[in-house]
DNA sequence: GGATATATGATAATGATTCTCAAGATAGGA
DNA sequence: TCCTATCTTGAGAATCATTATCATATATCC
């Protein structure tokens, strides 16, 4: 099993890019960031220890973890995307605390059993979905 | 059964609001208009029979109607919003055509079912979802 | 080490949406 | 019907997340 390190130094070698002390910094980050962050927060982090690097190449090097496969892009009824580690890390779906921003994951065999089926029936092909479920996690249901 | 634009002018006088030739118009071509209508969109047809209706206008409509609960406002990948009738139109999930962009719609009890399921056992309580499947449409796939 | 292509940081640009504000229109009395 | 308070409008500025630009810096490969 190849590390994200391996996976990210293979692309960057497959595409003539450059392995830059910034891109280093930059995907250690995100790894150590947990759940799903976004662009300018994990700029912040970043900047903390290393005020230099810029927001531009936060989102550049964002762009080339999706394109990688290292990280998958989401929004959540919010303007900003987030973005989330896909290694190591199952597909699942989402549950969205409307009222503290909470969001948790969950995998359902179930729910995924069933979206084929739709598909199977109305003879789409499908790739990839989306479900969010909106409403109040336990702790905010008091 | 009230129609839309009943639904419309109660809301309007219940918040001390004016019903203007402007809305009027906005909100007929928006039920005119089929599936699912961009403001952008929204603003050109408006705008062909009534050059002096402003952008800011029908944005500031399409919220009226969203909050009135006429119209419900989604995102299908892209950046801009697209808005649709809800007024005699069950809830329905989105089948998205990542080819051709045709977006069809589907109702599945099944799928409704086990979405209440995967909430009821993790005592989350849902209020709304979203749910898109990606892939390609039939006639994307020959 | 040197040449060359790619990256970077700062900042401008973009695109969708919202805000601002002066001028215009509506609703509810008088 | 007219008045007046209040809400709306259109135009363009402002905002916010993201991307593009460009001169300078840096990695890679010989």
């Amino acid at each position: 099993m190849q590390s994200a390190f391996d996976t990210f130094r293979d692309y960057i070698a497959r595409n003539k890019l450059k392995l830059t002390r910034q891109r280093e910094v930059i995907l250690r980050s995100f790894l150590e960031a947990e759940g799903h962050v976004s662009a300018e927060e994990l700029y912040q982090t970043v900047s903390a220890e290393n005020p230099s690097i810029g927001l531009a190449t936060v989102y550049r090097t964002l762009n080339l973890l999706v394109e990688c496969g290292l990280a998958q892009r989401r929004q959540f009824g919010e303007v900003r995307h987030r973005y989330e580690h896909v290694l190591e890390h199952e597909h699942h779906d989402h549950l969205v605390c409307t009222r503290c921003g909470a969001i948790a994951e969950f995998y359902s065999p179930e729910v995924e059993r069933v979206l084929n089926e739709v598909c199977r029936e109305r003879k789409f092909r499908v790739f990839s979905h989306r479900l969010e479920l909106y409403g109040l996690c336990t702790a905010c249901q008091g």
